[in-house]
DNA sequence: TCCGAAACCTAACGACCGTTAAGTAGGTAT
DNA sequence: ATACCTACTTAACGGTCGTTAGGTTTCGGA
């Protein structure tokens, strides 16, 4: 049981993507234990074995789903770093990319997050643990290259991954609850909190940060 | 249904206590709906009409026990943020306080990061959103104090409150899910993160930061 | 000594959950 | 025509959930 799958299945048939795409409004909207495979066989007007001839279980509904959008946006994201040179304008666009992403359907930040962050639940964390680690590498290297180019300093690169992961992951996960989150996740709030992220907000004479060491283990 | 209690009922006997102490436990381990009121009144080695009278739902018991822990947390960080003079010392009392309460029993921080940020539970939710707002209230009458003051610049109290909520609800949120959470939430990075808050981590020459205004509406 | 409230018990209730056994319509290759 | 695969159906299965009806023990006050 609880077999994970790394093959990647994208949607084969109409039926079959309209089931994901209702199950990602529902997983969504509820998350994954309250959503059940009754409301969403029966949103997409099919009946329960029809889901149960797609996908093996519902664990494996809910990671084909994020399978599915997730490999849409880290393409997307990954395109977006390499077009661009220099530490402050990788984040920028690390920043402004996830935003738009997110702006563009905001269920799939709802699914994300709120299953991260949400109760432990057995097969689903550890799997959405695997996923967001990949976009965390991606914010890593950039840290790590501003770091040896002499554009950060104060902390090692997980440390500071962290806090801009912090920052970036809460705004979408704040802003996408709230209405019209489109008209907050924009790119100009984006650069912003690139600006505090290099700069902070105090007034005063400009004071050397020095962050503990993150530490993986111990 | 779903009536809410204002009042606030702490533990009457030892049996009571126990209840709430290991509802706290498991539903920090679990999340509110999978542990189940029956792993609750076995834990504590009652049977379970005794949680019923005691508490008169499974959504009561949450309440109280979230009342009960967020009261003492609440009470003592009011009480070191009035002790303290000056936007950047608060700001400091907050982060270092905070970081403190959750390193002595990770399981409330557990609990209340992931009934905030994990799906939507009719009547948890909202609860949790209120208990929320109290702590969010304080940080946001420092940074207004702060803005008043010249201590802070850049941008309006609600989006400095959130960008400091972001960075220090997040790190406990991470770190009190790793091994040895006692040892991660210590002072010195309570003190380095109110840092970064204020100077950034670029190297670069001070530049300017100027957040977008929070719209609460729209 | 009797009473009643507080603190507990046994034993079920109905509702919903994820899952599947078994069968069928429709197209396609042999 | 027949065998076969894909895409679906009806109708249940066993299990867990939150909750409660109704009875028992304990014990301080009248």
């Amino acid at each position: 049981m609880t077999v994970t799958l790394h093959a990647v299945r994208p949607p084969t048939t109409d039926t079959d993507e309209r089931l994901l795409d209702h199950a990602l409004t529902l997983f969504a909207e509820k998350g994954y234990e309250a959503a059940s495979v009754r409301e969403i066989i029966e949103a997409t007007g099919v009946t329960r074995p029809v889901l149960y001839y797609y996908c093996s279980s519902k664990e494996d509904l809910f990671k084909r789903l994020v399978h599915w959008k997730h490999d849409e946006a880290y393409r997307e994201l990954g395109k977006n770093v390499n077009e661009t040179k220099g530490c402050t304008n990788r984040l920028r666009a690390i920043m402004s990319g996830s935003f738009a992403f997110c702006a563009t359907d905001p269920r799939v930040p709802r699914l994300m997050f709120q299953t991260h962050f949400g109760p432990t639940i057995p097969g689903i964390s550890e799997f959405m643990a695997e996923v967001a680690k990949l976009r965390f590498m991606i914010v890593h290297q950039v840290m790590q290259e501003g770091l040896d180019a002499g554009e950060l300093e104060g902390g090692d690169a997980a440390s500071l991954s962290l806090i801009f992961c912090c920052i970036m992951d809460q705004h979408i996960n704040v802003l996408v609850r709230m209405p019209k989150p489109r008209k907050r996740l924009t790119p100009e709030l984006a650069d912003s909190l690139v600006d505090v992220f290099l700069y902070g907000l105090g007034s005063g004479k400009r004071s050397r940060v020095s962050l503990p060491t993150f530490a993986a283990d111990q």
